[in-house]
DNA sequence: ACATAAACGAGACGGTACGTCTCGTCTTTTG
DNA sequence: CAAAAGACGAGACGTACCGTCTCGTTTATGT
């Protein structure tokens, strides 16, 4: 058996990785400007200088290709430093600085487009899903080292996490000093409170 | 919403009733068929045996129809018993029911869709305005009371609450035993764990 | 049974006549221009200032629009006098005129495209019917009066006449003269020559 | 000018034979399916078992390939006896052999697809030329030899049996006894009749 | 023998037009 | 005069081919 060279693989004009790049490129630009339901695929493709049967050869639908643009612009979870607070506190950021702008309406489409037939709303959840699990590590080595309880419920408690920040996103209404106190609440049991900032113990 | 007796609208025909009941009847059943994405205006006119003009002559949009068709079928939140806990328990179960099925989802595209240009995705979320609400009142008062800190922020928790459950029933993750675990976290800061039932102290 | 009111026929919107008369109007100068293969539906929905649909409403393809359009602008067959021969001439003096110019391509392109899975070129060729009529009914006429013998074929004088021009336009050799040595032929049995002008008995 | 051998042409790989054969074979198969509007030249090449740069690459467009391949598949016109009655008669029977099928139309096809800006339908044409020649040939003999008149137009009798198979052949309508009232008709001036057989003199 | 070079198969590319669909508006007749 | 019917202008959808363009491979020739 040789190795190397795999002549199922290479025969045929190679995809073109500029036109690749092009096109996810053209796709968050027009997604910015128009959202997702304005976006045509048509106009994409002439943004990114392309053919339309170019898009439609290498995504089966426009919730295909967005999915896939909006997810290659997401960034990485930031690294774990062991202190629980502080690790949640940057990822939760980490998250609202993603959905900031039109990703959080575009994950809510995302989502219902995806819903069509679907029996689960996989697909466009799975985009965070870098950031929920750093989230979900952290919560497990908290609670192998005592500072959280041994048998917390990482799940819910990230559903709490995730689910509060979006729904605000979506609403528009401010995440500022929320990250700090979901962190307070989820680690800490401490009850939310109105007026002076939070401050750790 | 309030018609009365307006003298200047009472020209002519009246509005038929029965049209006005089919359309939004219809809207909900083909609702349950075939999803927001795949609802037409022309079905819903079809299947309710009106003129397509005659929906257009009292809802703007598709997603304005939905809107009022959904709306019309969410059950009103239980009224308060003063025992904070189990009130906002109960508010919280009728989230769960309501949302159940396709509702969540059509909650979802019912967003995307107002938010094509719109600031905030404000009037789908006012479709839970009454459950928001309930809880708002039982947590102030439970603050007033002393049940909860006087400075509560009770924005949040509420935030917290419907937030977490929308992004489960969204994920399709279970919601059973959720509402009580969300009640412990926000009413007595009860982290959740998993293993053996809560019982309340 | 009442007549006069068809209530089947005339409820909702009726077709408007000046999107119809645009829309043929629209394809006969498309084909002036650019011809029955470079012609597109929506070029021609574009240039009657009309939405594509409602070409589609109306036609159910390219070739029998123009089939149509073709059809609407021919000249009807003239009169006939009684001269068999001065009549025949007429007809088919007129059948050069109206295939002048791009309708002779056209009824080829027709022709073909009809044929994709019909069993005969029957549509296009439809469109000279009036002109083949009017020529049967004088040969047969002039069966009837001596001029030609009484059981004279007509139908194959016919094919003899219109084939022979449709050859001759098609491939653009000169159909001045042809038409009265075609007479000749038919109608007298003289073999065309070549030379001097024929002079009639 | 002889070409022999030419050394400027003969480095690299020479034309396949297998290739060449192989695709003009499956273009006469897939007209034959599915005739010359729905053939499609990645078809033949699929079919054929190459790929579609070598069709481009021996045949500049569709139009031309289908050429070539009906081209090769008529057969000769049979030799004159120097009956001319017999002979024209053979050459007739042998154009409406060859046209019978699908034949008639994709030549009506091909002198479309040439006219789009070509001023005539000269190729197409030119595939029946071969028998054209040969009738003329006999025309212009019998001429000669007092058979028929010496000035005699042979052009113009040459288009009346073309022009009038072609047009029968176009419409379905049948071409058995046709040839034999033809050649009456072109070489003794007989007027066709319905009836009786004609009886050769 | 081995480099050269053209033809080969495969198939991706930028395009064009197709015919279908739904949108929200407009224009009739009917009750 | 509202409702029903349904035609209308608009424009995106996803598909099918077009003719061109790389690729890596094959098959001759000419050194």
């Amino acid at each position: 058996m040789t190795t190397g060279t795999d002549p199922e693989r290479s025969r045929g004009r190679p995809r073109s990785p500029e036109s690749h790049r092009a096109i996810l490129a053209a796709t968050r630009e027009v997604l910015d400007e128009v959202g997702y339901v304005r976006l045509t695929v048509e106009g994409v493709a002439t943004r990114a200088g392309v053919g339309k049967s170019t898009v439609y050869r290498w995504w089966p639908s426009k919730s295909a290709l967005v999915l896939e643009a909006v997810g290659s612009a997401l960034a990485a979870p930031p690294r774990p430093t062991g202190d629980v607070r502080a690790d949640i506190r940057a990822v939760l950021a980490n998250i609202v600085e993603d959905l900031r702008g039109p990703l959080a309406v575009t994950l809510l489409a995302l989502g219902s487009d995806a819903l069509h037939d679907a029996p689960a709303a996989a697909e466009p959840v799975d985009l965070l899903q870098a950031d929920r699990g750093a989230v979900q590590d952290m919560i497990e080595d908290a609670g192998r080292r005592g500072d959280l309880p041994a048998d917390v419920d990482a799940d819910l408690l990230l559903d709490v996490c995730v689910g509060t920040l979006l729904y605000r996103l979506l609403c528009r209404r401010p995440t500022e000093d929320v990250v700090d106190r979901l962190v307070d609440l989820v680690v800490e049991g401490r009850i939310p409170r109105t007026g002076p900032e939070t401050e750790p113990t």
